[in-house]
DNA sequence: AATAGACTTGCGAAATATTCGCATTTTATC
DNA sequence: GATAAAATGCGAATATTTCGCAAGTCTATT
């Protein structure tokens, strides 16, 4: 049993033939798939799963943090397994998305909520650029 | 006439009436408005304006980068004027959203882009966070 | 291993947000 | 004022996501 699906247990999900494909999908996912890829790459798997169903255990996972739902300026979503806290920079040409951590910003962002009066429970942080040629 | 009719003129678009108007509403607003939002106070002055055009205005004004489109993770967007650079901070509790500015925060961002071998272009910050009782 | 009952699924329809085609109107320019 | 290009309103089309419901499946309990 993998550890994504321990955590399902834990929770309370029945765990379904869908769910284990969808659970397997994601911990393989290297990149960040949107709900459609999420289903195409089921669909190799288990071809009668249903795009809806890969709605709903998505948004599932989403409400017990188990994956972050990304909004990358594109008019969709895309998931990806939230297991290390990290930033995203996309390349502007490439769409390609560079993961990145960095303590002091981590401390800056607690920093700047404080002063604000605020309690920082969430935040999201995302670079747009473009490659610089090698120096 | 308008510093953003200005803008608008300098970059070749026609003056008409809804453009002015909506222009007007944006100008006037200190909140983030949606499209639903700017169509609703468009409205008001001119009944006759399509949210079709309010859609193709605010689309037209991103590309020159004369208003900034957000998506708070609410599955529709919000605009504001680009003026002045700065970040938001929306309270969970009651929606509201807390604008604020830090030197330090914008210099580590250039720093990150470059050590990963990117020029920045753009970049969004969004705290999310609830009050603090006040000590 | 049969059963109950709650949970889950697939399907198509519906809801939402946004874009588009096209005939008509308006604007800026001459 | 005539002209060409640009902009508008309308409704239809798209895209993404959600929903209702009947049918199927899981888990715990006999």
């Amino acid at each position: 049993m993998s550890s994504l699906e321990q955590r399902c247990a834990k929770a309370g999900l029945k765990m379904t033939g869908q769910r284990r494909v969808i659970l397997k999908v994601l911990g393989e996912a290297s990149d960040h798939p949107s709900v459609e890829d999420v289903y195409d790459r089921a669909k190799e798997v288990d071809d009668s799963i249903s795009i809806a169903t890969v709605y709903r255990t998505l948004s599932l996972l989403d409400e017990l943090d188990m994956v972050i739902r990304h909004e990358f300026q594109e008019g969709y979503s895309r998931y990806e397994v939230n297991d290390e806290h990290h930033h995203h920079l996309i390349d502007l040409d490439t769409g390609k998305v560079v993961e990145f951590q960095n303590d002091e910003l981590e401390a800056l962002k607690e920093k700047i909520a404080r002063d604000l009066g605020y309690e920082l429970i969430d935040h999201r942080l995302e670079l747009y650029g473009k490659k610089l040629p090698k120096s």
